[in-house]
RNA sequence: GUCCCCGUCGUCUAGCCCGGUCCAGGACACCGGCCUUUCACGCCGGCAACAGGGGUUCAAAUCCCCUCGGGGACGCCA
């Protein structure tokens, strides 16, 4: 038994920032690899020199570690093997499975449009395909410049590969045009670099997504032309928008880029753990995985064919993203170990001037409990530092709908709330037992209903309109700074 | 225009290959209820789909054909 080694890439271009259908693309290939025990390479493909940018490149390799997909190799940079793809072309030219190409775009252009508006296909009509080696001679002497273009051979029936994810697809030769490998400019194209490229790399299984499917009819015949075995492909479907438009940076902005989830308290792994179900599934009922139960249940047989719809709505005020992103997210915020949220708070603590060192040392238990405790109602890490703030600092604001519900619709609370600090003063021990007590007592001392005095301490003690059970909040928060707060609570009324 | 791919609830999807167990299952969202003197979590329940039309068959979401719809590619971008 020959035991089939598995290599994959992810090669993205840095012209922009990682998008999460790139970072789509990336998962799968990654899991892949892990699947199989392969190994997953990194590959900038920065030929395009004018578009690349170094920033691009730093923020690709910051999104790819911040999501935890690791590669084993790389990153390589295509512009790097810009030699040996030269030497390729030129390989296919002397072989005669390529031909210089004079046409100039203008020309090609013109064609094009006159094609398209007489309603005719708009293929390269092959004008330089059978130039004598004395026309191409002189054209050359002249100084005219050429372009390569790849010689599609002039075979009947067609050409075809096994998809595994679309199953046979199959394209007539004489649909293929002759495309173009090497630039005016002598560089070569993509669709060159790529197949040399992988080739060197021994790429075993390309998954990429649909829109490179005539990309891979031409490189198979690349493959052949070089005779080299083509690799598996596997072509996954798209992300459209809901007008069914492909999802870019340019129309959607930043809400589909990588860094804006980590920027709006995504935890990396609920990104990773919502883009894998667009477009797969495992076959079962189970939505939810660790990376272990996600690399065990992925296959490539199980990726759909159908586009899928990233469902936001621009400017829906309780939707930042696709709902079902935030609600796991939302999941694994809840039930991931409670170290682990705190340490990806931290930063945004710092960044909101909320952290104190000793949540690492003497206040870490009392920490710990607090996220805890708060962290059932949040959809974000963000939500700690703000939605939860009054847990932490003493300059936190007062939800002003909270404020006009709980509190100053029900002017005696201006006189009750400091008197219940009064009574809170005597109790000690303070734990839930014991406030609940003394609370209860004290609403019964005045005749009134607990619920009353319930709500308004929890909007001046934490600012918010909901939360957690009224005791475990005032065990948090501390009776000093409960107290403190409820004196200050007069202020308030205005 | 040409070529290629696709078409199940609002969205992500199961089922389709190997017709009956599907008056179509799950999740998110939404709506109700329970819990909670709040809210969330949790639990229970509800709403909601086989694009259309023909065929084949005792039987079709599942097989065949057509129509319609959607997407992609058609660059000296990747």
């Amino acid at each position: 038994m020959a035991n089939k080694e598995v290599i994959v890439r992810f090669p993205p271009s840095p012209t922009g920032y990682l998008h999460i259908g790139g970072a789509r693309t990336a998962i799968f290939n990654w899991l892949y690899a892990r699947k199989h025990n392969g190994k997953f390479i990194l590959r900038i493909e920065d030929t395009d020199a004018e578009r690349s940018t170094a920033e691009s490149i730093e923020g690709i390799i910051d999104g790819l570690t911040w999501l935890g997909l690791d590669w084993d190799e790389g990153p390589y940079f295509q512009s790097e093997f810009a030699e040996e793809h030269k030497m390729v072309a030129q390989r296919l030219l002397d072989e005669g499975k390529a031909y210089k190409c004079f046409c100039t775009k203008e020309e090609l252009e013109a064609k094009r449009k006159k094609a398209l508006s007489e309603k005719r296909d708009i293929k390269y009509d092959g004008t330089c395909r059978n130039l004598s080696p004395e026309e191409i001679a002189q054209k050359e002497n002249e100084g005219i410049p050429y372009v390569v273009r790849f010689k599609v051979p002039k075979r009947e029936g067609k050409i075809g590969y096994d998809d595994k994810v679309l199953g046979r697809i199959e394209k007539s030769y004489s649909d293929i045009e002759d495309f173009v490998i090497v630039r005016s400019n002598g560089k070569p194209l993509y669709i060159l670099c790529n197949v040399v490229d992988d080739i060197r790399d021994r790429i075993t299984h390309i998954i990429r997504g649909q829109d490179h499917m005539t990309n891979t009819i031409k490189q198979i015949l690349l493959y052949e032309a070089l005779g080299k075995k083509p690799p598996v492909f596997a072509h996954m479907p798209l992300t459209l928008d809901l007008q069914k438009r492909k999802i870019s940076k340019r129309t959607h902005g930043e809400v589909v880029s990588v860094q804006w989830y980590r920027e709006m308290g995504f935890i990396p792994w609920a990104l990773v753990n919502f883009l894998v179900l667009l477009g797969w599934n495992p076959g079962t009922d189970q939505e939810i995985f660790t990376k272990e139960e996600l690399i065990q249940a992925f296959s490539i047989e199980r990726i759909n064919k159908s586009n899928s719809v990233f469902n936001y709505r621009k400017g829906d005020p309780k939707f930042f993203t696709d709902p079902k992103a935030i609600s796991i997210n939302a999941w694994w915020l809840r039930h991931l170990p409670i170290e682990e949220i705190a340490s990806m708070i931290k930063d945004d603590f710092i960044k909101e001037g909320i952290w104190d060192d000793a949540y690492e040392g003497e206040k870490r238990e009392w920490f710990l409990h607090t996220l805890d405790l708060i962290r059932s109602r949040f959809h974000t890490l963000r939500d700690f530092a703000r939605l939860g703030r009054a847990y932490f600092a003493d300059d936190f604001e007062i939800d002003p709908k909270a404020l006009k519900k709980n509190v100053l619709k029900h002017p005696e609370l201006k006189e009750l709330l400091p008197e219940l600090a009064n009574a809170l003063e005597n109790v000690d021990p303070w734990d839930l037992e014991t406030t609940e007590d003394a609370l209860r007592g004290f609403c019964e001392d005045k005749g009134i209903k607990a619920g009353l005095v319930i709500n308004g301490l929890r909007t001046v003690v934490t600012g918010q309109l909901k939360g957690p059970g009224i005791f475990d909040v005032m065990v948090a928060i501390g009776k000093e700074r409960v107290i403190k707060r409820l004196k200050e609570s007069v202020s308030l009324f205005k």
